[in-house]
DNA sequence: TTGAAAGCGCTAACAC
DNA sequence: GTGTTAGCGCTTTCAA
């Protein structure tokens, strides 16, 4: 790897002169000598070594992103729209995936910290974890979550009403005749929002919320199969509502084992909208979260932040509750 | 954040020492200032400034991942190996997508040179490109993709024999019965081993491969779409051979709008056994790629190369066919 | 057992 | 218009 200093020797300048020259402040540079620096930097093939310039400008142009589980069909959306908008601002992105362990959000945080980022874009875990540890000085944060209290924190926020959507997809069962409605979601340190908007439907409908019909765990496939197993062991329901996609997979399997039809004997929806559900059968009735947009807008609010100035704040996003067959 | 050298003034000893402590050659060092000095790192929540570092020894502890597109279901897997063993390591990871896009190929290269990365793991595009132009002094590659010749090239590979897979998966079609099977896989500007793998089975069972049962673009749901109609909208076939589970989903869902059952009146069979292909309907015959593995042994060939010298070569998985209900 | 000093590759005053 | 210089935070001889 040649080095500035290299290149200013072979155009017979200094390595100030080349480092103006590639910085644009050439304003005051003579097109000879720049011409002279361009061609040799051409001829070379040089390419500045970006952790030194970094140590000095205090600017790596690099993002964190830290996120729960890539693997996760939900994230790599969201990863995709970050990554676009991050090239296009010349930021590159290292990824750190945590598995829902506030211990690995800790050592995530700390590993950027100790790289420079510039900024990062967080995704919180189920787990309740001290976020305030994580803060630094004035590491700019954006969190794509609405779990967080961004209250009196200089973090910016992308966030989805997920109470509400979930108030919606359940209101449209109760619409197509459902009065016993159970719920398969996730365990959940923090306010719930997504079970809350499943409650607040059924009340407003007048319904109960029995605890039978109701499940907790995690926001995966297993939980989907393990739910329906536990709560129509005990008695039936003539809707379901899941806490995201990968539930609903998993519990409309059990049902055909149970040679239960959807949505003739049972009408179930999902969240989330991954790119599978509509290929699931029948087609998944669920909620569309905007996860490319809001990768994108997220790291557009912390790179404007960081190259600008511009003030984090919080932004929300609208959902699409997406009817298919399964309803 | 507070330096090395302000903890240093604290402890009232040199920076030199402090940096002894931290890189574990303290033995030295009096445990006497030992403790002190770690009794101060820990007040002060001390990171190390992995840059400054980085730039002294020339190595910054990152790998790059060079891939097309993360949103594409195959790639989380592997990318969840890799960072699951960089992290082992104590290695940081940094994705770039290209898109298929040679020149953001190599704009990624140098972005992640330019950020002195300690080595890449690499995910070609299906396009031809000068891949020397990528490679550097010695800046070690594994490439996770059967098609890039390592002759004489100082690069890793993590390969899965794919011509041999397809070979196989076409071959169970023919046990079935099916004698007319029609192949929609991807254009390649390479040896095209899942192609050519279908074509042996054709050859060793007497068949023959037609043009119009060919179907050739890209490894997504819409080449499956089209593919299904140009060929069957001229003849039919009694199985159908997909590149990758993507485009069989694709192809399954316009055979269930043209009213084709499968496997009744026609048998299909994918490629990468991604998440979702057991809960299609019916649930997908395809090869198993080990994908998580090839994440993990690509990272751990990659960093084995850089801490201990050990040398890069050539990997091979194995893959397994598993029968689902398609066939 | 510890410290002084040089330097990794770059930028940013400031001087000329 | 261009060069000199100091220094970002760290490691590493080498000397003490």
């Amino acid at each position: 790897m040649i080095t500035m200093k290299e290149i200013a020797e072979q155009a017979g300048v200094s390595s100030a002169t080349v480092s103006k020259i590639l910085n644009d402040n050439d304003r005051y540079i003579s097109s000879a000598t720049r011409d002279r620096v361009m061609k040799i930097i051409k001829e070379n093939n040089y390419i500045p070594n970006a952790v030194a310039k970094g140590l000095k400008v205090r600017r790596t142009n690099t993002i964190g992103f830290i996120l729960p589980d890539i693997s996760n069909p939900f994230f790599p959306e969201i990863a995709r729209g970050i990554e676009d908008t991050a090239e296009n601002y010349g930021f590159a992105v290292t990824f750190c995936d945590t598995d829902n362990d506030p211990k690995r959000e800790l050592t995530s945080f700390n590993l950027l910290k100790s790289k420079m980022v510039d900024g990062i874009i967080f995704t919180r875990s189920l787990h309740d974890s001290n976020f305030d540890d994580y803060l630094a000085d004035n590491l700019p944060i954006v969190v794509v979550d609405r779990r967080i209290d961004t209250e009196g924190r200089n973090i910016g926020k992308i966030m989805v009403d997920t109470r509400s959507a979930m108030h919606d997809a359940t209101k449209l069962l109760i619409e197509k005749g459902c009065r016993r409605i159970a719920f398969i979601g996730a365990k959940n340190d923090f306010e719930d929002a997504r079970y809350n908007g499943y409650l607040d439907a059924l009340t407003e409908a007048g319904l109960d919320a029995e605890a039978t019909l109701c499940y907790h765990d995690d926001y995966n496939v297993e939980t989907g199969r393990a739910g329906v197993k536990e709560i129509f062991g005990v008695r039936m329901a003539d809707g379901l509502v899941c806490g995201n996609d990968l539930i609903a997979v998993g519990a409309m399997a059990v049902l055909r084992e149970m040679k239960l039809r959807v949505p003739e004997d049972i009408r179930v929806t999902g969240f989330d909208d991954i790119y599978f559900s509509r290929y699931l059968s029948p087609p998944l009735t669920t909620i569309k979260q905007p996860a490319y947009e809001m990768g994108r807008a997220a790291a557009h609010m912390l790179i404007q932040n960081i190259v600008n100035a511009e003030p984090l704040h919080t932004k929300k996003l609208d959902y699409t509750l997406i009817p298919r067959e399964s309803t």
